[in-house]
DNA sequence: CTGAATCATTCGAGCTTCGAACGATATGAG
DNA sequence: CTCATATCGTTCGAAGCTCGAATGATTCAG
């Protein structure tokens, strides 16, 4: 905490090199699963599906922080792929609930390889007990921080 | 290394963390720095000018990563906003010479207390040393994948 | 001197996402 | 039961951001 601030403030920070390195991932992880057909959103809401943390389209926009009317053109598109179904509510007809299918398990699985395969590339400079030690903060963070 | 991938493989991932919470780090940075009329891009020109490692509107744009075509609009609104100058490079006219004026560092060092306001927001459930050692990890990241 | 390469700039297009408006359904008050 | 209100999913148009191609100025190689 110095008084004035100094060169290197900002590129010192978490969220600045978050950002950056985020972006960065996210493209990587993008390249790769889309020789699937997917976006990174398509494996968002099938991972948000396999947690059983929403069913709804409702619940999902909330879960993932984006527009219910996103959710729509996802599903649509998953659907389209089979790696989902969608079934009104018997208990309130205004509700759509996903499901994942065999084959959206498969995806899934195959969208967690694409990452795995990331990962690896993106950490390749780190030591063993500086990964472990990153991906437990990011899980500690994204516990936090992120809709539940 | 499983045989089969189980159900929270994706969420268990680097670059899936990383991705979100970089998105999340980003919009909550970009919030901050909002109310100096600026985007994150903008804080990201101006520290790398002021890291001197680029000067040219070319070498800015492979260092951010983004088109040159962007640079020039992101240089013209600061240039409005009077954080840099532009002048030819008497050595090679073709080149634009940007740099940092004294209301440019002083934006700088507001878009620092901004992001440093975010760390303190975002990171408040880390302990101390998990603290530093997210910091350690994001900059030998950086300092691998991001272009210099 | 001439042709190729480089820099900055403009302009139009693409992609992604959002918000408003709508119909269908559910819920609560009287 | 009936009507007003709220919620869910959907469609559609609009906004924001970024890129790539085309252009003019300048430099460089031969």
């Amino acid at each position: 905490m110095s008084d004035v601030k100094g060169a290197a403030a900002l590129r010192a920070t978490i969220v600045f090199n978050l950002g950056t390195l985020g972006a960065l991932a996210s493209d990587r992880f993008a390249d790769r699963v889309e020789e699937l057909g997917l976006k990174p959103k398509h494996a968002g809401l099938l991972a948000a599906l396999d947690a059983g943390s929403a069913t709804s389209q409702q619940e999902l926009a909330t879960r993932l922080g984006v527009a219910p009317s996103l959710i729509v053109v996802l599903a649509d598109q998953l659907q389209e792929l089979g790696a989902v179904e969608r079934v009104r509510d018997p208990e309130d007809r205004r509700r759509q609930v996903l499901t994942l299918t065999t084959e959206g398990r498969r995806l899934l699985a195959r969208c967690a390889e694409a990452a795995e395969a990331a990962d690896a590339e993106l950490t390749a400079g780190l030591t063993e007990p500086q990964r472990t030690a990153l991906t437990r903060s990011l899980r500690t963070l994204g516990e936090q921080h992120v809709p539940r």
